[in-house]
DNA sequence: TTGTAAGCGTTATCAT
DNA sequence: ATGATAACGCTTACAA
């Protein structure tokens, strides 16, 4: 590899010179600079970045922990933050904790030890221990989509009590009384929040937790369907669930909504494609990714961002059944 | 932050005993290396990795840049990549080209620049001027998925000549003489091979280039479906296309398969749910992120992987209508 | 304006 | 078995 000393040598400077061209100092001359620059180019110079972070404490990279990359909401917010983080010149290592605390833990750990200039996590659980870590660095933390109990740092996520709200009025029209919830872990901030939020919705509830994975949803629905007193339509509370779920009313041959109504939370491309088409509660995905790094870039550059609260919005398609007039 | 001249000063030897002991080296006495892995504890002390890397040019990092990350596709791809290289002790940074062949060449810069250890690359085009300079960094590279001219590194990748020509045979079977494709880019590599492929099935094509992704799906599919000699059948030559050729299709309200037939390439999740269920040609993409991995891997332990060749298979359900009998 | 040299936090060589 | 010390490639006082 051709290094500054290189550089610096061809072009009759010294090294110092050829840094102080390349991050554009004032002090070299036109002529010094464009001597220093045929010299890059004849060379084919490029810094090496472990070595100017070495020096500069800083790598111009953000760490994002997200917690299930073929989760395609996760992927999306992936996608975004990239994209907003590269606007700022900087660059992402997206790190996949597969629902798994432990994973997170030895993932922010090895971020942390690459010096990232900041960190994105949406945390697997509640569990806050590897926050200390995190702190103890100094290294600036934004939270994404879900948040841990006694967080300090800011945090961007939707709020869906309106939206889940709405979905219970809904289902309530369509004459639902007794509705399957497939809930999110327990030990999930938006796995509770969701819930309780749907629960004052004042329909009778079956819950039972998944761990927001395409397997737990199928399973979830299966037991809430072979319950004595079968509940007449479900919810699944993320798209990977909802996917589940679908595949289990399918083995089942069950219709939606005659047999059972449905309903779930995150919208996907393909909801409106199913016949019927699913009615959804649709979180703003682009906007949660682009806010977060958003809101980390400022907290990296010495500022006190809010926290971002965000709104989803109910979708109502054909899912649930239709409004029976019966108030 | 605390550095190992920290810990030696704290365990009370030098630097380079501390060194020793936290790279397992045999010297240290085992009661020493007690002392050392106490002091380690005490002052929670993390290795600073730049400067690790920086001495011993090794990052343990792998650099993978992919065409489009909220294609489940390349997720999926990405997700077995990173399990892989973490079963190795190698960490991912996933760069998102965007199907665009100048932010490609920007990220292989960029990981260059971080002195990846390896890189895997799906290559937005066949423009091959990118890899001069991976070779002149020494760096090893994979191909995954898609190839480029005159590329002399090891490419992993999914055969679907088979699938495809079996593909053509229940088009065939079902009626269909006129086939629209919607076809990959011509500057791609997986673009033209599905297509010169399929067309080996004899079969009376109409074709229409799009760019891999959703939208160029529905525009393709919108222009088939306008054309004076409808074709009786589309075949999208990727899943976010086929996304798209489905959601025009919905917008005109053409039933499959009985106004169109439809087959994808690439499977989902969910196409087995839709009415009727989608005829794919479905790749191995876990085993190609896999085989990806461990060929860099392989390659950069100084072997000589040979290329990979999965192949893809074809899964018959009903979106391209039922054997007519009528040979 | 430019050069010299120290230092970023490691690892590895060479003595001891 | 351990300790100095140079070196990795860069940036930045400080001098000149």
């Amino acid at each position: 590899m051709t290094t500054i000393k290189d550089v610096a040598q061809h072009a009759g400077v010294s090294t110092a010179t050829v840094s102080r061209v390349l991050n554009g100092h004032a002090a070299p001359t036109p002529e010094t600079r464009t001597r220093v620059l045929a010299a890059v180019d004849e060379l084919g110079y490029r810094p090496n970045a472990l070595a100017r972070s070495l020096r500069t404490t800083s790598t111009k990279t953000l760490g994002l922990v997200i917690s299930d990359l073929v989760n395609p909401f996760f992927a999306e917010i992936a996608r975004a933050v990239e994209e907003e983080a590269r606007a700022h010149g900087y660059c992402v290592i997206v790190a996949n904790a597969d629902e798994s605390a432990d994973q997170q833990a030895t993932y922010v750990r090895n971020l942390l030890d690459r010096r990232v200039d900041g960190l994105l996590v949406c945390p697997a659980t509640d569990d806050p221990t590897w926050i200390a870590e995190v702190d103890a660095n100094d290294v600036p933390l934004v939270l994404l989509d879900r948040t841990v109990e006694g967080a300090t740092c800011p945090v961007v996520r939707a709020d869906g009590a309106q939206a889940l709200a709405e979905l219970a009025e809904v289902l309530r029209a369509a004459g639902h009384r007794r509705v399957g919830v497939i809930a999110g872990p327990a030990d999930t901030s938006t796995g509770r929040e969701r819930l309780e939020q749907f629960a004052r919705g004042g329909l009778d509830l079956e819950v039972v937790h998944g761990d927001f994975r395409r397997d737990s949803g199928a399973l979830a629905a299966a037991e809430l369907l072979s319950r004595a007193d079968r509940p007449t339509a479900l919810v699944a509370m993320d798209n990977l669930m909802g996917l589940g779920a679908l595949e289990e009313l399918r083995r089942r041959g069950l219709k939606v909504p005659d047999d059972v109504g449905l309903a779930v939370y995150d919208d996907q491309p393909w909801f409106p494609l199913l016949d019927p088409p699913i009615t959804v509660v649709a979180q703003p995905t682009v906007e949660m990714g682009r806010e977060a790094a958003r809101s980390l870039l400022e907290l990296i550059a010495g500022a006190q961002p809010a926290d971002v609260r965000l709104t989803a919005r109910l979708v109502v398609r054909g899912s649930c059944g239709e409004a029976t007039g019966a108030a």
